[in-house]
DNA sequence: CGACGCGTTGAATGTTGTCAAACCGAGTGG
DNA sequence: CCACTCGGTTTGACAACATTCAACGCGTCG
C-alpha cells in the first residue's frame, strides 16, 4: 500500500549481490526491456524485480516464479483490474503506470486504501475472503503481473524463500496500513499532505527516479479521500507548501524545492 | 485484570468478560482446562481453538503446531510481551486476557495499532523486519501462546492449509487495518467509539459471551488513542451516548442498551 | 460555443482539541 | 480513622483547524 517511510535504522534494502545487480544498470533503447508496458518481459528481466521479487530466489526459481506469472495488455486510465465482489484469485504487481485500490461503504462513498507504483504489491486484502473486498483501478496506462495466489501457495510449499517473501510482503502492507493509521488519527492536514509526498518522493527514488521532480498520478480528490481530507484542504495545502517555498506545483507536477522542511514536516 | 478482583460492592456484576463466562460453559471442575491462564493447556483442548486455528486442520496436524506452541506464565497488568525493538522471532495467540499493541514515533509519543481478544493473534507486523515495530502489553492478566515464526515457517511447507491459513490471518489483518484507516479518516467521534463498541461486542459474541454487557478492558487514554480522539472527546461521546439511551457505562463496564441504535450510529 | 471535470480561493460554520478544574475510588501513611 | 496523593475520568469554556458552501478559473471535449 500506501505510506513507506521507512525509517533509517529498520532499512533492510541490502543491495544484492549476485543475480540482479543489473536493476541499475543502463538500458538500451531497443533492448525488449525499453518499454515499460512491454508484455513479453519476464521476471528475470523487469526492472523491477529487485523491489517485488525475493532476493533471494535463485535463477531458476525465478523461472518457475515466472511461469505463473501472467501479464495481459496493458491497463488504460480509469479501467479495473479487479472489483469489488468480484471473486479473489491472483494478487497482482504493478509493472509501470499507478493504481488506486479503494473499498466503497454501503452508500458507495470510496475509500482510498492506497497508492501502487511499479514493483509494489497489491490485492493481498483479497486473500483472507472469497471475493475482493476492494477494488483497483488503473490511474494512468499501466501493466501488471497478475499472479494467480492458488499457484503462489503451491510454489511457496516447495521454494520456502517465496513463502517467507510473501509472509513478509503481507506483512509490510500491515505496517504500512497502520503508519496510514497513525498519520490520519496523529497528524495535521499538513503533515499528512507531506508526508505523502515524501513516499512518493522515496518510492520514486527506488526506482532511481528524480525524488525531487515528479508527477502525481492521482487527482486531488483522491489525495483528499485516502488522507482524510477534503479536496478543498489538499489543494489549500499545497498553496500554502508553494507560498513557503517548499513546492513548486503546476497541476500535478511536484517539484520539492525544500526536501528537509519537507521532511520536517512529516515528522521524518 | 478484571477476574480476579471481585470489586467488594460493585451493582449489577456484569457478565464478566474472557474468563469468567467457563462458569456457563460444561466444563468439569477438576479439568485442567478450568483456568483460562493454564499453561498446559494444548491446542486441541483450547477453547479458542476455532478462532485461531485453521478449520481445515487434523487432529494429527494441531499436534504438530502444538508440538511448537510455547505457553509461558500469565502476563500481569501492565507487562510486556515484546518491546519494539526486540528481535523479532514469534507471533503470538491470545488465550486470555487482553493484549494493547502500539508504536512510539521519535518524540515517544504511542500510538495504539490494535487490541486483541482472546482467539486473536498478533504481532504480524514484525515479520518483515528483522526486529519488533510495535509493543505489545498485557491490559489484565492475560495468557499468550507464543508460536516461534521460523518453526511455523517450516511447519507450514509441510502444512498447506497451515500456510494457506497464516496468509488468511495476515490478509485479515490488513483488511482491519484498513477499515481502521477508514474510520479515521471519514468517521466523525460518535461513529468511532460506536464502531469500536460494536466490534467488541461482536468479538465476545464470538467467544459465546454476552454481546449486550460486557467490561472493556483498556482505559479511555487508550480507547482515544486508538480512535485518533482525546480522552476528553470519548468521555464525552459515552456521557452522550448514556443520555441518548444507547448504553449503560459504569466505568469500564459497559451495557448496551440500544444494539440497533449504536449499529445505526457505526453504519453496520 | 457551452458543458463539464478539476482545481483553486474565500467566508462562515462546526466538530474536536486544548486548557483548566473538579470528581471519584484506591491506596498510603500519619 | 482521616487526610493525603495519585491515576483515571468527567465536565466546562474557549480556540483552532478542517469542513461546508459558494464562486470562479482553466482546460478539454462534445
Amino acid at each position: 500500500m500506501g505510506l513507506s517511510i521507512v525509517k533509517p535504522h529498520v532499512k533492510p534494502q541490502p543491495l544484492q549481490s549476485g543475480s540482479l545487480s543489473f536493476a541499475s544498470t543502463k538500458m538500451t533503447a531497443m533492448s525488449n526491456q525499453s518499454c515499460p508496458h512491454n508484455q513479453a518481459m519476464s521476471c528475470g528481466d523487469c526492472r523491477m524485480k529487485s523491489l517485488c521479487l525475493p532476493l533471494a530466489l535463485e535463477i531458476e526459481d525465478v523461472e518457475k516464479l515466472d511461469k505463473i506469472v501472467q501479464r495481459g495488455r496493458p491497463f488504460q486510465k480509469d479501467e479495473y483490474i479487479y472489483r469489488s465482489g468480484d471473486k479473489f484469485h491472483s494478487i497482482f504487481a504493478v509493472r509501470s503506470g499507478a493504481i488506486k485500490a479503494f473499498t466503497a461503504d454501503d452508500e458507495g462513498v470510496e475509500q482510498v486504501t492506497g497508492f501502487y507504483l511499479p514493483g509494489e504489491v497489491f490485492g493481498m486484502d483479497g486473500i483472507a475472503h472469497t471475493d475482493h473486498i476492494s477494488s483497483a483501478v488503473s490511474l494512468e496506462t499501466s501493466s501488471v503481473c497478475e499472479i494467480p495466489f492458488h499457484r503462489l501457495e503451491e510454489l511457496s510449499i516447495t521454494l520456502p524463500s517465496l513463502q517467507r517473501h510473501f509472509f513478509k510482503l503481507m506483512s509490510q502492507e500491515i505496517t504500512n496500513d497502520q503508519h496510514l493509521a497513525t498519520l490520519l488519527s496523529k497528524n495535521s492536514a499538513d503533515e499528512r499532505v507531506a508526508t505523502l509526498l515524501i513516499s512518493i518522493s522515496a518510492r520514486n527514488a527506488k526506482r532511481n527516479l528524480s525524488e525531487q521532480r515528479f508527477r502525481l498520478p492521482m487527482s486531488r480528490a483522491d489525495i483528499g479521500n485516502y488522507m482524510g481530507l477534503t479536496v478543498e484542504t489538499v489543494s489549500r495545502v499545497f498553496s500554502r507548501f508553494q507560498k513557503q517555498q517548499l513546492l513548486q506545483v503546476d497541476k500535478k507536477e511536484i517539484e520539492i524545492l525544500d526536501m528537509d522542511g519537507l521532511k520536517e514536516l512529516a515528522n521524518i
